[in-house]
DNA sequence: TACATTTGTAAGCAATTACTTACTTACATT
DNA sequence: AATGTAAGTAAGTAATTGCTTACAAATGTA
């Protein structure tokens, strides 16, 4: 990878994030990212490909903190952690989720599949505790998750984060 | 209101919350509500004031619910109804909350206020119910309402949603 | 050194974008 | 019946869109 690659790819992953896939043009793209715009379907084809490299980069970031996850010894412990993981994101990795979130809403994108891995490991941890409908409750986590990244990632500067990980904790600790 | 005014208005909604409203152009949403392009202008001025017109329409909907909820004279049954609200959702006003929620992750859409009221009511009930902490509760609340959000609009058609409330009140109730 | 491949650019492409203009039709009021 | 206003259309507009082409510079590799 050059570094113009790189450049491509964070700004897009920048401005895609923030403003959403449709609304950023490769021409924005290739100015911010100071290459030529030929430059970018040299190396991705096309504009999905760009896109699809900038959710691979963040995806191979992320996959090794779940798998840290999986080989916690303490089944309460993995289900804390999965509860508590969008109070635990990186500030160099909040605009991939943040483009991960946005994407969700948007018809041409949306990937049902994407969120099962966490799932599965909740359900695991679930039946391990011994909760009688061990599928229902992870899913009820993972609407919890999914809230907590939305507050997380919309509204870090307005409210208190780690208060509300604070109130969360004394719930369920 | 004309017919053709509501059929722009209707179309744009379904079309905006689906796709996006930079994926969408106004050309597809004259062809989808049988108009012509100019009319879209005509009445709306700009494409941002249609999207304008049909937030207002969505709203208009909405804050009559609102009132209901303030009026519950049982403090809990009110923080009950505020963290129940997504289950609710009417099948004509998916589109709509559809569109806010996918909104919300835009910059340039994004606003803070939106969900202010339901959090007002949210911090007074909890206050009466001698919540140590009520803001941050309610600010917890509000998460938990985001997920379940999320949730209903994007997998009701994967998961069971009835099962999923029936279970949150288990918790709760 | 010679040559092939990769990386990069500048200029141009047809198609689409949001929006306007010039005009016609429908409707209400006196 | 006459007239002013609102509702509607068809055919434009300039600018921008994603993408291609033709060519140059850099980088390997023999």
């Amino acid at each position: 990878m050059t570094d113009k690659q790189v450049a491509i790819l964070q700004t897009a992953l920048e401005l895609f994030s923030n403003k959403g896939f449709y609304a950023v043009s490769t021409n924005l793209i290739a100015k911010e990212a100071g290459v030529s715009e030929g430059l970018i379907f040299r190396h991705f084809q096309n504009k999905v490909g760009l896109l699809n490299a900038v959710m691979q980069m963040g995806k191979e970031k992320v996959e090794p903190l779940l798998a840290s996850i999986i080989e916690l010894p303490d089944s309460a412990k993995r289900v804390q952690a999965i509860m508590e993981l969008p109070f635990h994101i990186g500030e160099q990795d909040y605009p991939f989720w943040r483009l991960i979130y946005s994407l969700k809403w948007q018809n041409d994108f949306y990937d049902d599949e994407m969120s099962k891995p966490t799932k599965d490991i909740l359900v695991k941890a679930l039946t391990d505790l011994k909760y009688a409908d061990a599928d229902a409750e992870a899913d009820l986590i993972m609407s919890y998750v999914d809230g907590f990244a939305t507050t997380v990632l919309l509204k870090r500067d307005s409210i208190n984060t780690a208060k509300l990980l604070e109130t969360l904790r004394k719930k369920y600790i």
